[in-house]
DNA sequence: AACTATTTATAAGA
DNA sequence: TTCTTATAAATAGTT
């Protein structure tokens, strides 16, 4: 019955570390309280044994010393995961709301409220989108007089007939533009496309903002 | 020197309680390692000393252990915290993504892209804003001109005449609207602004969000 | 679970 | 703090 110094080592037989893991617990929960109560520490002890059970001690409340311990140690794996989310949305936020500046500058330049700083060239482009879009809603509105079964004025007629002539860009005022050294833009709208084609792909690589591109991705 | 056992209670003298802490600390160290290597468990140690010092052990990694735990209890406390910042975040995006939805709409219907719905009145109301945007744009186009010290041809002195004339809503076509059922519509930037300063209230609820509300602010 | 020979931890002193 | 040592406490192997 010579007893001997145990290795130090994980112990084979199932039952005899299962019996050595109950003692050795036990020993350990109340040298853990013992320090607390002796030391005045705060202390929490959590441990799973190999079949799973857990067993616990914290000296004040297991969420108190945990949060105390995070603070130290700048551990924020856990609250990384979310900071990370957090991060993501964040950014998400920042290219939605260069966005939104991007489309409110685009309408008030639409609107003529925020013109300084544009060269005749732009000028241009931008007048001949406006007037692009205002025979359009000539064109509408003409169509929509049909619809409720009116018969077009002669004004009206005429007024189509105009409208015609400005979408295919030769209205007289185009012709002015023609004398101004403007070279024919292209499309406004292609270009104004593939720059939100762009943006998309932004902010498509983050993945947390699917749901919000699913929204959005009906724009283009 | 007969040794005496102690009094399971804290050390009054804080020499000796710093020297038992340490003495003790050491031993419960080993003993949650020992544990931990003999029977296959996972263990975490967290231990403050009275004077605010971190010790921790964990036989993996403490988020592991802290995690694994958290299953157990159901306590989730913690997680909670980030979850509603998560949530703020992922709330001014979606009111960010609306925002941008309803720009692109208002741009598309400048364009003239997405009329199909729109009645008389309110086409007629698209219309008036985009005039008076041509007439701003053809009148900064003029001023342009006259600071690169180029005289306005006779084409665009008549220009600038016909574009004042629209800015007063006085051109043929407007005349054509009135006789169309159209009453005179409040002026469509302030209905536009008084919306958008609904939508800033908001966002400016979510604190968070406060730096983004200062990339917006300067929309409004 | 209880016993006990031994090892291990540690209180007190230096 | 660290070391020393007497002794308390923990526990491995056994019943």
């Amino acid at each position: 019955m010579k007893r001997k110094r145990i290795e130090m080592k994980k112990i084979d037989n199932r039952a005899a570390r299962q019996v050595t893991f109950s003692k050795r617990r036990r020993g350990l929960f109340k040298k853990a309280m013992e320090l607390s109560t002796l030391c005045d520490a705060e202390i929490a002890l959590i441990v799973f044994s190999s079949t799973g059970k857990l067993f616990d001690y914290a000296s004040s409340s297991m969420q108190q010393v945990i949060e105390r311990h995070n603070l130290h140690s700048k551990n924020l794996s856990k609250m990384d995961k979310p900071s990370v989310e957090l991060q993501r949305a964040n950014s998400t936020n920042t290219l939605l709301s260069d966005e939104i500046v991007g489309k409110a500058h685009e309408l008030r330049q639409m609107k003529g409220e925020e013109l300084q700083g544009l060269n005749i060239e732009e000028l241009q482009k931008l007048e001949q989108l406006l007037k692009v879009g205002l025979s359009r809603i000539s064109n509408a509105k003409g169509a929509q007089l049909m619809e409720d079964n009116q018969q077009p004025t002669q004004m009206e007629n005429q007024l189509n007939i105009i409208t015609h002539v400005i979408e295919k860009g030769q209205s007289s005022e185009s012709m002015t533009n023609n004398n101004c050294r403007s070279a024919d833009p292209p499309q406004h709208q292609d270009i104004d496309n593939s720059l939100k084609l762009g943006v998309t792909e932004l902010i498509l690589k983050d993945k947390e903002s699917q749901e919000y591109m699913e929204t959005l991705n009906f724009l283009y």
